[in-house]
RNA sequence: GGCCGGUUCGUCUAUCGGCUAGGACAGCCCCCUUUCACGGGGCAAAGACGGGUUCGAUUCCCGUACCGGCUACCA
């Protein structure tokens, strides 16, 4: 018995290298930048590199604008690749239909060297043989009656590749072989060679699968550490045995498979979908489909900070053993160990990343939320005269805030008089008094502007507004829901008080007058 | 079906053989707040099952169950 055995050693002597290398089908979605995450804190914290590699070797399914996605995505998550198809490298091209010409030559060798053979079955006569056979496998087991250079005469094959019949490349898997390796995750992982089938190596269309070009692209790039997805691990023999072939395993970079993100309910992986489903984004970023014109919402335009979008990712699978949830990229890199990497799968939860996002934040500078929220701040048609004042706005209203987008809800009313005023919380407890209150409330803040002044301190305003609650004799806690509404329409915001001082007496003379004047009519 | 992987509160997880199984999110209650949040305090909630090994297993081993992944000229 023919036994491959890979040990991890513990030697890190050359430069760690790792890559990340989507294929260019669609927008980037949870599981995937966790890869990226992944990928990246490794390499960064052995001080090592990271590098961007499109497999665009399926035509079919290459879709235009998505390469583009995924660079910019990683830009808005700032994992900056060292090398890329955008910024080149020393390992140029990047893209693996560029790289077409090689993967053809180590085909070749394989060829050669009695480890891979040419297979000339039609897409028919696969799907025949599958339909007579249950459980077809395209081995040992039913390799003769195939059509390949190995069932076929010599001659034939020689004429067949003369006439140019298409024909792909299969790895020849031994009869018997059990590969064993260490993954960097799950330890030591043994597959019995044999129930695996011979995998496509070079499509007919000149292209190789994914199994020959993750290999040879590997090698070539000096990847030292390969992480993928937990649903990789099933055809990691056949990786195996293309290193062991055709470059040595001493070369081979060091496997993790890592755990799958999952559906929040249910069960299997998360996708698309359930996000549509469910109503949360998956994708990083918006993604629109060139041509369905579909757009699927993401992360960032959903309102999510990078930085709260890296932290949650990096919590699903990984901890550092203590209690702490809350990482900045740089302590992701210092105390990131692939040892701290479960195992099992995550189920994704929405509610938890909302969290981790309004922690954020909490965190962030309020010039840097002000930046950021001013997009929405346009897109909803509110003007910002000041950008210090929208600053400002923001201390006050940002710790109940959990996306961007809610700080449009939380403080337009600081910026414009409110369009709607929930007259019906006010309605039932409404009485004479109150509106003999409020009438005296405007006279007194348009003296204040007579004496010239345009706002009032919050700590003042409040004690003004009790005094003449007592001399009405009601209570202050009795007007207090009222003028809330008054001023922002409805049961949110922050003080009233903060309110009144920000948006200045003139403003709130006018926001108690038009209410006023709702109640009176009704 | 076959192969591979996984299994601690509803969810994400801590525990690297030693018993109040800890934290966070969500839920519920209370305080703070005369809105809503934030914050503070509290309640409820877990080792899939069966065998071993051991003085002692959530932890190590085996089996079973369940869940997942793969089984394309897709990645």
């Amino acid at each position: 018995m023919n036994i491959i055995f890979v040990k991890i050693e513990e030697r890190m002597e050359s430069k760690v290298r790792v890559r990340f290398a989507p294929s260019p089908t669609g927008g980037l979605h949870l599981g995937g930048v966790r890869t990226v995450l992944f990928n990246y804190l490794f390499a960064k914290h052995h001080g090592g590199e990271f590098v961007l590699r499109i497999e665009d070797t399926d035509q079919t399914r290459f879709v235009a604008g998505a390469e583009q996605y995924i660079q910019d995505t990683l830009a808005w998550c700032g994992l900056i690749p060292n090398e890329s198809p955008l910024h080149g490298g020393p390992f140029a091209p990047y893209r693996q239909s560029e790289r077409k010409a090689i993967y053809k030559e180590y085909a070749d060798q394989l060829i050669k060297n009695g480890q891979a053979y040419y297979a000339f079955d039609t897409a028919a006569d696969l799907e025949a043989k599958r339909a007579e056979i249950a459980n077809f496998q395209y081995s040992k087991a039913y390799r003769m009656e195939m059509k390949n250079s190995i069932a076929l005469p010599t001659e034939e094959v020689e004429k067949l590749l003369q006439t140019n019949t298409p024909y792909v490349v299969r790895i020849k898997i031994p009869d018997q072989a059990e590969v064993t390796f260490e993954d960097m995750i799950r330890g030591e992982v043994s597959f019995d060679a044999s129930t695996v089938d011979d995998k496509v190596l070079l499509k007919a269309d000149g292209m190789p699968t994914y199994h020959l070009a993750v290999v040879v692209d590997d090698h070539l790039m000096k990847i030292t550490h390969a992480f993928r997805g937990e649903e990789w691990l099933p055809s990691a023999p056949v990786h195996i045995l293309l290193w062991q072939y055709l470059f040595g395993l001493d070369k081979m970079p060091k496997w993790a498979h890592l755990p799958l993100i999952l559906k929040p309910d249910g069960h299997g992986k998360l996708s698309k979908r359930d996000g549509e489903r469910l109503g949360f984004p998956v994708f990083a970023m918006d993604w629109t489909d060139p041509n369905t014109k579909e757009t699927t919402i993401g992360f960032k335009e959903k309102g999510f900070l990078p930085e709260a979008f890296v932290n949650l990712l990096a919590m699903l699978g990984w901890n550092d053993g203590t209690d702490k949830e809350i990482f900045s990229i740089e302590e992701l890199i210092a105390n990131f160990s692939l040892e701290r990497v479960h195992k099992g799968g995550a189920k994704f939860d929405y509610e938890k990343a909302k969290w981790f996002n309004a922690e954020w934040m909490k965190k962030t500078d309020n010039n840097k939320l002000a930046e950021l929220v001013q997009p929405y701040f346009d897109k909803a048609g509110i003007e910002v005269h000041e950008a210090s004042y929208l600053v400002k706005v923001i201390g006050l209203v940002k710790e109940r805030c959990v996306l961007l987008p809610d700080f449009i809800t939380q403080s337009s009313f600081f910026f414009q008089a409110p369009s709607v005023i929930d007259i019906a919380s006010i309605q039932p407890k409404w009485e004479e008094k109150k509106q003999d209150f409020f009438i005296e409330l405007v006279k007194i803040y348009a003296n204040k502007i007579v004496e010239g002044l345009k706002t009032m301190p919050a700590e003042t305003l409040e004690t003004d507004f009790k005094e003449l609650a007592t001399a009405h004799s009601l209570k202050p806690g009795d007007l207090m829901l009222p003028f809330r509404i008054m001023l922002v329409g409805g049961k949110f915001g922050p003080g009233v008080f903060d309110i009144v001082e920000n948006i200045e007496l003139q403003d709130a003379m006018t926001r108690i007058n038009h209410t006023l004047g709702l109640l009176s009519s009704n």
